[in-house]
DNA sequence: TGGCGATTTGGGAATATTGCCAAATGATGG
DNA sequence: CCATCATTTGGCAATATTCCCAAATCGCCA
């Protein structure tokens, strides 16, 4: 494998490391409903803030979110919608590997 | 989060962390295109035999891929293939970020 | 059965991730 | 400017991941 296809390789699996928490899943579930400040994640995961704040740096580095100034507060948006696609797919893996069957055909 | 979101959440964050490494990553492309044994998937990526046997058991405990007896030989294959669309919406993140705009819409 | 090639498992060192606290920074309103 | 609320950053201990080597296991054939 050369340097130029790791690199490609290695620049994806940010975005899959991006994804590999379920805090910062549990995130994008709910910016995929709403735009959402800080503190009130925050509140809803139950976590200090500054973890709070880390998960979602480290999800504005892969380029999933991105945040929007109101005022004090900064809201984070759903930067990339097509990630959903991926609950689907991690949800049929999941169900075929339960139920003992073939997984998704496509 | 109650209980047993987490878990559901954790359940799909063990199928992100399996997709967050560039081998793993590369043992995905290249199984997509046919099923292959552990001694070619070791020669190709150039890692110890041990390696890859390690990469390959996190791909199949995640119901990523699976294993197949062929002799000595112990070829693998996807067994879903819908991670193939996590592929297509990973290179249109990089994209975006690259090119500084929006990303995929849906 | 004995030996050989293919694969997995055990173990351990290097590295990365996670999550809390404390402190720093930013924005707003008095 | 000062106080306050929202967020980020620094630092650190606990935990997890990665990858090599060595040893064990598995399947086949003479």
């Amino acid at each position: 494998m050369d340097n130029v296809t790791l690199a490609r390789y290695e620049a994806r699996a940010q975005i899959a490391k991006a994804l590999a928490h379920s805090t910062r899943l549990f995130i994008i579930d709910e910016l995929s409903r709403r735009d959402i400040c800080v503190c009130d994640l925050t509140e809803m995961i139950g976590a200090d803030i500054s973890t709070v704040s880390k998960h979602l740096t480290i999800l504005k580095s892969a380029g999933l979110v991105q945040g929007r100034k109101h005022g004090a507060q900064i809201f984070y948006r759903l930067r990339c919608p097509c990630v959903l696609g991926f609950f689907g797919c991690m949800e049929s893996v999941l169900k075929s590997v339960a139920e003992g069957n073939a997984c998704c055909v496509a």
